[in-house]
DNA sequence: TTCTGGATGATAGTAATACTATCATCAAAA
DNA sequence: TTTTGATGATAGTATTACTATCATCCAGAA
């Protein structure tokens, strides 16, 4: 066994046994050097195959090992991604938490947690094991594939939205500090947060979809998004 | 032989021979009886089932068919998918252009295709064989995963998103006679399009992520959204 | 009327996926 | 030293996503 703790745990939440977090999982994968390497190389496959030829038996064959392993961590890749988008959002929402704490002007702090909501994650060197900037790319391409399935319901009450909820839920308190009559402040973050992922998809992809495209995309989408934010609240 | 044509050309280009168009089936469903029973309960069984669950051979079951007849029309069921979007975004185009036609202020015909954009569709009687009811929530709940693969780019190449880009194209034209100086109006129309499944979605599924939940969710889900465009572009 | 082509039905089969079961091994904690 | 818990290795199942083949059947052309 090794000292890691789950990063669920450690970014949101260092101190408290929270059981709901266990379901993501079968074993806390960042209890042991295997779990450490099925997530680390599972975001890196996740990038290169997408998830539809992603496969825990091709996982298994890059890690030298049999694919029941991989079963005792995780009981579908399914549960794996939900495991990694779950990361991802307490991860923005430590950075973003970080970013403006200690910021009196609602105002400021909501142009900062906009733009830790709307621009790409590069590598940080604080997780070890995980390649930040390739489990950004797979929460773009794939993370509406954890909600968009007939399973939603009964993983909501386990509770395995509740990162993602959570963060919304805070920003949105900015925006009602900032203007308590505005009616949708939670519908306009979540909005803003999907749509962050979507706009660079298609940039990327579909790149007559967007404008968001030129010699600065990144810092072109968080001035979109913030601009259409402060328009709506003012 | 039916006398039916392609629903794709009779919303966009009845006219025309768009040879674009083939690239969705390998045999036009609409030109004999069990392709238009094939799209008819296809549509009923993805709507039933979810994407993930339904199989052609399920299809081929309810029809009292085989499965390779099925195939005969299309490759997949991803194709199945694509088929149905496209043919979702061209009802909405072929909407939309009616109640804006003739309207000669910009803003009230902004106003009137963004109403088309974000409400639920109902059942038409125009379309025989078509639940247009059922095809919506197939479209809210599936359609990000026709784009969300690593094919997009091959079959955007092949035309295959060419209804989504047209409408997203031509009501951001009005968004530009509006305020030609605003600098992402594909962008904000492909963000209210998009936007307006997911917080749909939302409502049903994950409602704490949304506000538009109440009395009138589909009246509050226009309004949120009709907003946030005007005031973008104010 | 016969012929023929295009659509369908019916059956079979394949490679891969998404798991599950079982048992032996092996290292470290008690 | 015993035992626990993690892993390795092998095997197997049901289902999926197709593909191949061939017989049949009906409508329209000759």
């Amino acid at each position: 066994m090794s000292e890691r703790s789950s990063p669920l745990r450690a970014v949101s939440a260092p101190a408290v046994q929270a059981p709901v977090e266990d379901k993501f999982y079968l074993r806390d994968p960042m209890s042991t050097a295997l779990g450490v390497r099925i997530v680390e190389h599972g975001i890196l496959m996740l990038d290169e195959l997408g998830y539809e030829e992603f496969t825990f038996r091709k996982l298994a064959e890059r890690l030298s090992t049999a694919e029941p392993s991989i079963y005792r961590y995780f009981s579908s890749k399914h549960r794996l991604l939900l495991y990694l988008t779950a990361w991802y959002w307490s991860w923005v929402e430590y950075r973003l938490l970080l970013v403006t704490v200690n910021v009196a002007a609602p105002a400021e702090r909501l142009r900062r947690a906009l733009r830790e909501l709307t621009r790409p994650i590069t590598d940080d060197i604080s997780t070890a094991n995980i390649d930040e900037a390739a489990l950004y790319r797979v929460v773009v391409a794939e993370s509406p594939k954890v909600y968009l399935t007939r399973e939603v319901d009964a993983q909501n009450r386990d509770g395995l939205f509740r990162s993602y909820k959570r963060l919304c839920k805070t920003v949105a308190a900015i925006v009602s500090e900032i203007n308590p009559a505005y009616p949708f402040p939670v519908a306009l973050v979540s909005l803003v947060a999907e749509s962050s992922h979507t706009q660079r998809y298609f940039a990327a992809h579909l790149p007559s979809l967007t404008e968001v495209n030129g010699a600065d995309p990144d810092g072109a989408l968080t001035e979109f998004l913030t601009a259409l934010v402060f328009n709506a609240i003012a």
